[in-house]
DNA sequence: ACCTGAACACCGTTCAAGT
DNA sequence: ACCTGAACACCGTTCAAGT
């Protein structure tokens, strides 16, 4: 059933109750005996999403460097999935076991630059509101510039913010 | 047609073409004389929101201050339509006349601050994108944290993003 | 220019019933 | 546990026709 509604979100770009039932040649309602509502179907083809985002281990090399590597990787990953992002950002950051992966491995890598606790929350939200914001922004393709400035430019940002987070000096 | 749409987005949290036809006390069909899409209409009423946004005259006082605020005055507004905010994510920050002023304001702070030209268009981008992804997060009740929590996260990331364009000198 | 009735092709969800 | 048929209360949009 998550197969089929990731399919379809690769092929149509949406999700809808009656289209995931149609492709497993089963009535509409029949979903409802296998999930909660259509929004706990998202968040579980979100969560199988996430799953290929590339986490830097902890502990090897520079903190800046593997944070800017897995928000880069997070960006990469949903500007392939563009209709995804706006139930990413409504839900604030997915509560599914590989969101939540990833959230353990970004405090790490803050941690071992020196930002723990309630420091270290509110840095790693302001670092995903503004990867998942510039997924959400790229994913409509009638914009002005080209997938690689974008890129560029959520780059740059990227940089900045970490600067804050961290220091300059690490 | 404006007023309707924006009243049944205050009261019930979105914009239906029926129900706005049906406060108008005609036929749904009606509104295709007036507005050629519902997303043009959702563009209208997102312009006439942004109006509310209180952008600092330029030439007085720290450009980054005035950036601050203007961006902050943003975050405020949207934070009261966050039903709006998904829209305005997927229309890549608006191209309706506030909207276009709002940015012209904008740059001109960030020339004041010496950034022109497509670095000041990069900056804005990555500020305007924070801002709107940020309101877009917070629109949603459901998170653990208090709107004034999440107030202070989002003006510490600002700050840290202002300072990253500006440079801490100015 | 502005409106109508009727229709098309969709939605998510519920309920009672079947196996 | 898993499915069905039928229904409810919706959508956006188009088309032909009326004034």
């Amino acid at each position: 059933m998550l197969d089929a509604a990731t399919e379809l979100l690769a092929e149509r770009g949406s999700v809808s109750m009656r289209a995931v039932a149609q492709r497993l040649g089963v009535a509409p309602n029949a979903l409802y005996s296998h999930v909660a509502d259509r929004t706990a179907l998202v968040d579980g083809v979100l969560d199988r999403v996430l799953a290929q985002v590339e986490a830097p281990a902890p502990g090897a090399g520079d903190p800046r460097d593997a944070l800017r590597r897995l928000m880069a990787s997070t960006h990469d990953v949903l500007l392939r999935h563009p209709q995804l992002v706006p139930a990413f950002l409504a839900r604030q950051g997915a509560r599914g076991e590989n969101a939540q992966r990833l959230g353990a491995v970004a405090l790490e890598h803050l941690a071992a630059a020196g930002i723990t606790g309630d420091a270290a929350r509110e840095a790693l939200r302001v670092l995903i509101v503004y990867t998942i914001g510039f997924a959400a922004f790229d994913g409509d393709d009638g914009g002005p510039l080209t997938r690689s400035e974008l890129r560029t430019t959520f780059q740059r940002g990227l940089d900045w913010l970490i600067t804050g987070v961290c220091g300059s000096s690490g």
